[in-house]
DNA sequence: CTTGTTATTGGGAACGTTCCCAATACGAGT
DNA sequence: ACTCGTATTGGGAACGTTCCCAATAACAAG
């Protein structure tokens, strides 16, 4: 049940006022005496008492609780970022409620409204929107994961994305890839900056290589859009002069895709080279195992909760972006290609 | 910022008493005439209130968080378990606290302090402990996910793991595989049954095998463990005449010890064939595929959140315990060898 | 001893909503 | 019109803790 032991009773056994048990229990504090302080934590071994939190909350306008909206807990992407964050928040006392938004505007927008109740003192979120107003609107300090506007009015974390869709470029050109083919999504940075379309985009034309558009594939970032990738490469006419290499949106498609290729009879890492983008844990045990640029989830993770304790700290101070490198990850799934 | 728009100002503008006005907002409900409806309605929209959650849980002693304690939300079959619970309570308007115990119980006894600051109407969770009395002591609706005693005061779910292991001992012997290791933990539910190694040994006794003391190995169910039970048996005098299958205690285990016994020249598959358990997303990418017994974790992690919710509806009622069986997935990880 | 400063204390009010119950209104039947 | 039963309403109190501020105590300096 719940507790049923108050202050009242607490100030009641050890001979003092329920002002002065609230002094000795709660982290503003105040003066207390030396024998106060013994006779209330006395009392309050004895008698079992614990902080009702919830009506210290209430009171205070401050629950120690954050909400955390991310696409899908399940996506190992997103579920070590959580447990990163958590662990941060939690060293200072906070819980850390994780919603899930499935990629639907309509979902978040439910989250949006549990975060108006009152139940949590912040949010730190991957956003399917990019209306930016409609999440300060909120009125809570929020922390944005990933990319969403150039100028944000709000503390942003990641990846820098041309950096890292870049790095996987360069490195498949080094490597003596001339017919890259890229495939990404229609969420996140893609959806409103196309990032890594862009950067593409601008690669081939600095190599002086023609755009070939139906090489760039745009599918879901799940294991059926590593499938209609392959699916689609494969009938495309004369594909295999067409393509020696594909830059994936994230390990999840592109783990997809190896066994894809397989399954259509292409070798993946020799017929056709791929690259991932996040290096899960399962991009290491595929055969052959993924290459793929590394997004430091648990610095993300991290650093989110910081610019978040920071806000509560300094509401009014300027939004902050803090953006990582991503790191290449050289594992099997690149061919080493002479060049052209 | 917080709400800041109450009842009493709803109530001002619709010309009618608070009372009224939470009876048209809480779930209780109560008579509240059309005209006053429209009234009250009205009043909320125009003034954009929103309810304070806070303040009505603390009133009602009824927060609509449940606390979830997983070992780590970062391991996929948690994070699945995770998301299964979750999607199932917030069908009632509940939201889920995730917390990782990382299989410490020191953490767990802090999440359990946390439980008792009276933020939570209830409690899933996969324990640290078999102490079943001290999880009683909190005061909450628990459920348990996971065996923990033969005799359980707590409502329970998961998967028969009994039934989970012989399956796959059975496979085993059915592909012609005499020289059977079994690679487990000291966690969970093989802390305190030692599920897994009576099946294992119960499975010898009936097909007239001797038990050899040094193929029940005892590692981490991690990345490591896997290296570490692939490092040990390697080092087994004559390991190759004395063993020709691994069942591993988890797919973590198991995907790590496909590459480190490739790594060791042993090829998986042939020279030594493995079995998992949990059938997480990468056991299907592994080269060979990994044949395992799957764990239905959204049955599981709905299951969990069922029996809560049937839990506050009745708190009296006896406990209950609802395992699912496991489900054989034949991959490439298993050799066919004659009879011997 | 007097004065000034700081430490300590305790009672009342606040936080926003729900619940309780007495009072009133309304509708149906006689 | 009167009676009875049901619907509706509203004011006060509760929930457990924190904060505010006046009052008191303690201590130091002159």
């Amino acid at each position: 049940m719940k507790p049923t032991i108050s202050i009242i009773e607490v100030a009641r056994l050890a001979g003092v006022s329920k002002s002065t048990v609230s002094r000795v229990i709660s982290d503003r504090g105040g003066s207390v005496s030396p024998k106060a302080l013994d006779a209330v934590n006395s009392a309050i071994q004895e008698l079992g008492y614990t902080r009702n939190t919830i009506a210290a909350g209430f009171r205070m306008q401050r629950t120690g609780m954050v909400l955390l909206l991310v696409p899908d807990i399940a996506n190992p992407f997103w579920s070590e970022i959580t447990r990163a964050a958590q662990d941060r928040l939690e060293e200072e006392d906070y819980s850390v409620v994780v919603g899930n938004t499935d990629w639907s505007e309509q979902r978040e927008t439910r989250y949006y409204k549990l975060a108006r109740s009152g139940r949590f003192d912040g949010l730190i979120l991957n956003s399917v929107t990019d209306d930016i107003a409609a999440i300060l609107a909120i009125g809570l300090p929020a922390v944005m994961i990933g990319e969403r506007a150039e100028s944000q009015a709000l503390d942003t974390t990641g990846t820098d994305t041309r950096m890292a869709t870049r790095m996987a470029l360069d490195y498949l050109w080094e490597t003596g890839h001339r017919r890259i083919a890229i495939a990404t999504t229609e969420h996140g940075s893609e959806r409103f900056l196309s990032l890594r379309r862009k950067v593409y985009e601008d690669f081939l034309l600095e190599k002086g290589l023609a755009l070939d558009a139906d090489l760039a594939f745009s599918v879901k970032l799940s294991e059926e859009g590593g499938r209609e990738l392959v699916r689609e490469l494969v009938e495309l006419p004369r594909w295999r002069d067409r393509v020696d290499a594909v830059l994936c949106g994230n390990d999840i498609m592109a783990i997809s895709a190896i066994n894809a290729f397989r399954e259509a009879g292409v070798e993946p890492g020799k017929d056709i080279s791929l690259v991932g983008m996040d290096d899960i844990p399962a991009a290491a045990h595929t055969f052959p195992a993924l290459t793929t640029v590394r997004k430091p989830r648990s610095l993300m993770g991290a650093m989110a909760a910081d610019l978040l304790l920071s806000r509560f700290e300094d509401p009014a101070k300027p939004p902050e972006r803090r953006l990582f490198p991503g790191e290449l990850v050289l594992r099997g799934s690149v061919a080493k290609r002479g060049r052209a």
